[in-house]
DNA sequence: TTCTCTTAAATTGGTACCAATTTTGGATGA
DNA sequence: TCATCCAAAATTGGTACCAATTTAAGAGAA
């Protein structure tokens, strides 16, 4: 259930990991900026020590380098980086397909539509960030079907690494729809139980972002 | 060329991250013990800080587990979740199969085969410290193969995670002889370009440890 | 004896301070 | 004008100290 950068104990008080992370995916921290430490306690309102700690959090899922007394800069993903990633991402989602065709319930298959319908949703009236979430949900959903309590977590923290800036690469509207498409027909064919053409369609909707 | 906690800069000063995590793999600190701030300070001669960042950062890889106010010990992995890594796993090293087999040059066939004579020849002279790197090694270079370059250090997080003391798993004879003689079929079969073998047998030898 | 409450010791975890290194800004000289 | 060198400021990163919490020990009552 829990991810493993999700750390928080109560809303109260998120990690500052969390923070710093989501400004980097939101865009607002661009690769290559250097991460002042003093910069990072005044934004984030922490300590010196809890600043030091998500730095360090972050540097070891290779989201920010570390550079010894030079300070932390954000990460720059090349691309064939963000293509091997992608690659084992694929190798992951597409590996499990056999049993989440094997196993999925009726009541699954419609939970899954539920959350590719909320997506498909807020392609009209919903944020960036609150299709960035749905979209992720729906991953969620579907790799949670295969039954690997670890899965989930892996492929959470290979999604993190990837671009970036994840939150805007929803730029064109086109994209969106199309992946919206895809969602419904990764149900149409999970409730069809055709694995191989399931297996090929999830390979191209993640190829494609 | 670098693992995820490869964070040694010379042999001159190892991380203390890496000395708690080999004395974890080798069973040293067995799985449950309570790891004492001070005691890891006296133990590898490091101060209160290095020793703090390094339980911090084995908490994050879910190697050691930590309880606010009461410190860090050995993460128990239950059955279940060895199962799933080990599934996770499978995904990956048999996911790279068809490429590997489809790109392999006979040069690296050749290396590897090299790679699979050393475990062999480690069997009757070479401790189980060194039958463990030597069967590292030859995985390594088998996803190596694949020409994913962040595919060795994700499968080196998840071997990491695994068994807590996966050195000792080399326990049988019997087994130890089984697993070379599966490398070096491993091999044969990489050579003859059979893929869907290729890949039974690595779900195998993976499956069984 | 055994349970419970109280007190002392041990341990964790945060804060503040200071040393080492790097960067910046400016002065000097070609 | 431009490059080089030096000094000051800024930044990182480690060490030491101290507060909060937990654990262990011991005294006292049932």
């Amino acid at each position: 259930m829990n991810t493993l950068l999700d750390d928080s104990i109560a809303d109260g008080e998120p990690d500052a990991t969390q923070l710093i992370l989501a400004d980097i995916q939101s865009g607002i921290l661009q690769p290559g900026t250097w991460l002042k430490q003093i910069d990072l306690e005044t934004r984030y309102g922490r300590g010196r020590n809890e600043i030091r700690r998500a730095l360090d959090r972050l540097a070891q899922k290779r989201i920010v380098e570390h550079v010894p007394n030079r300070g932390y800069h954000v990460y720059k993903a090349d691309g064939k980086q963000a293509d091997d990633i992608a690659e084992i991402r694929i190798m992951l989602e597409t590996g499990i397909v056999p049993k989440v065709v094997a196993t999925a319930k009726t009541s699954d298959i419609r939970n899954l539509r539920a959350l590719a319908d909320r997506f498909e949703s807020l392609i009209l009236h919903g944020t960036v960030l609150e299709l960035y979430e749905a979209n992720l949900n729906f991953h969620r959903a579907f790799v949670q079907l295969s039954g690997n309590g670890e899965l989930d977590g892996v492929i959470a923290e290979l999604r993190q690494r990837t671009s970036s800036a994840p939150v805007s690469q929803w730029k064109t509207r086109a994209r969106i729809e199309k992946s919206a498409r895809e969602h419904q027909e990764m149900v149409d064919l999970l409730a069809a139980r055709k694995a191989d053409e399931l297996k090929a369609l999830v390979e191209s909707h993640i190829r494609q972002g």
